[in-house]
DNA sequence: AACCCATTAGGTACGACTTATTCAAGAGTC
DNA sequence: GACTCTTGAATAAGTCGTACCTAATGGGTT
C-alpha cells in the first residue's frame, strides 16, 4: 500500500517520508544530496524533486550551505493523507490514531447535522444500504467486508454535507478505520452497539432530522474514543 | 504575503498554483512542460520540481505522452495551507471563506473545551492578555491591531488545547480572519457581541469550565456564519 | 571585535538519452 | 466494405551527468 516501484521519485520519496515522520532522523538532522543521490543509486535530479515535495509538506527545510534539515514536528502538513499514511506506519501510530479520532469526533456530528439537511435521495438510500451491510457483517468474522461498509458510511455523510471540507475529510476517516480494524487487534466482533447507532443515523438522515443526527453521530463518536481508551493505554 | 522573488521555483509554484486554483487553468486543461519552462524562462529542471509540488498536492497529474493535466477540484488537497491562500486569493472566495467558517465551527467549540481542561497558566495568561488587546482595539478604526490580537487569540484556544489536528488549524483560522478583515468590507469595527464572547472565553478556560467554553466558542462561530451571510449572498 | 575570503552544498541550466503512451496506419478477419 | 488487432513511429515526461552560479558559513586576518 506504501510503495510501488512505479518511479524513482515515488520510491525514495515514501522511503524518506516514512524515516522523517516515524522519527528515524530527528527533527535538526541534516540530509545532503549527494549522500541521498547516493543511497538510493539516483541521480540529485530525483532527489532534489523529492526534496522539494518533503520540503512543500513542510517536512524538511533546505538552506544553502547547510544541507536538507529535519523540521520540528509542529510544522508538518498533517493534514497531508500521505503525511498521515506515513505517520500511521510509524511507531507513534496510537498517538496519531487518538489525535485523528478526536478531530473526527469533531467534524461528523456536524457534518452528519449538515447531511441531515441536504443529503439527497440517492445518498440517503446508499446511507441505509451501507447500513444494513453493517449489520449484515457485523457478526462472524467478517471485519473486512464490515470495515468497507464502515467507510463507505462515513464517507457517504461527509460527502452529503455538502462542506468541501468535510467531504475531503472522507480519506483520512478511511485510514483511521483501516487502522484500527487492521492493527488494533481487533479479534472480536464489532460493537453491536455502533452498528446500532449507525442504522439509526441513517435513518435520520433519511427523515432529514439534524438534531438527531448530530447526537447519534455524537455517540458513535465517544464510542470511538472509549474503544481507544480501552485498547491503547 | 504570496510571492516573493525568493527564488525561480516559489515564483513559479505560486503562479501556476494560484491560476489553477482560480479555475483559470479548468480541470482537465494539459500544460507541457517545456512551454512552462519557455514562459517562465526558467529551465525544466525548475518547472519540473514544480510540477512535482503540484502533484503531491494533487492539483495536476503528469503522465508520459500527454502532459501534465490539471485533476479536478475533489482531488485537491484543501487542506493545505498554501492551496487555501491561492483559492482565498482567486475568485471563489467567499465559497471558500463559508466552508472555512463552517469548519471552524465545527472544530473550535471543541478545542475550546479541550482547552479549559488542558490550558497551561501561561496560556491563560496569554489568552487573556489578548482579549483584553481585542477590548483595546475594538472601537476606533484599529482594525489590523484587532486582527493580530484576533488571530493570536484563536491560535492559543487551538494549541491549549492539546491536540495536534487542532493546533495545526491556527493558520488556516489566521487566513479566514485575515481574508475576512481585508477583503470583506468591514470599514466598521468589530461587533462588541463578539469582543464580549471572546472575554468571556478567556474566562472560561481559566477557570477550566469545559461545558462553558465549549457553548460560548459556539456562540462566536454563529456570529462569524452570520456575519457571512449579512455580507455575502 | 569587525572584516574578509575560501569552502561548501544547494540552486539553476543544458543536453543527451530512456521509456511509457498514444495514435494512426496497415494487416488480417468476418 | 466494415471491423478488430497488431505494429510502429511520434511524442512528452522521466532520468542522468555535468558544469556553473550563488549564498551561507566558519575560520583566519587585521
Amino acid at each position: 500500500m506504501t510503495t510501488q516501484s512505479q518511479g524513482l521519485h515515488t520510491h525514495v520519496l515514501d522511503t524518506l517520508g516514512l524515516e522523517i515522520s516515524s522519527g528515524q532522523c530527528p527533527p535538526g538532522s541534516v540530509l545532503r544530496t549527494d549522500e541521498l543521490a547516493q543511497r538510493f543509486d539516483v541521480s540529485r535530479t530525483v532527489v532534489r524533486e523529492v526534496v522539494r515535495v518533503l520540503e512543500s509538506m513542510h517536512l524538511v527545510e533546505s538552506r544553502r550551505r547547510v544541507g536538507v534539515t529535519v523540521r520540528p514536528t509542529e510544522t508538518w502538513n498533517v493534514y497531508d493523507p500521505q503525511v498521515i499514511r506515513w505517520r500511521l506506519a510509524g511507531a507513534d501510530r496510537p498517538r496519531q490514531l487518538r489525535s485523528l479520532t478526536v478531530l473526527r469526533s469533531a467534524i461528523e456530528p456536524v457534518a452528519a447535522g449538515l447531511a441531515a439537511r441536504h443529503a439527497t435521495a440517492e445518498q440517503c438510500a446508499e446511507l441505509t444500504e451501507r447500513a444494513l451491510g453493517m449489520v449484515a457483517t457485523s457478526r462472524g468474522q467478517q471485519l473486512e467486508g464490515y470495515l468497507e461498509h464502515d467507510i463507505a458510511f462515513h464517507r457517504i455523510v461527509l460527502n452529503a454535507s455538502g462542506n468541501e471540507m468535510f467531504a475531503r475529510l472522507g480519506d483520512v476517516v478511511a485510514e483511521v478505520l483501516a487502522g484500527r480494524t487492521h492493527h488494533q487487534v481487533m479479534f472480536e466482533d464489532p460493537d453491536p452497539a455502533a452498528v446500532t447507532l449507525h442504522v439509526r443515523l441513517a435513518e435520520a438522515v433519511r427523515e432529514g432530522d439534524p438534531e438527531a443526527a448530530e447526537r447519534i453521530t455524537k455517540e458513535i463518536a465517544v464510542g470511538a474514543l472509549h474503544e481507544l481508551d480501552v485498547l491503547a493505554p
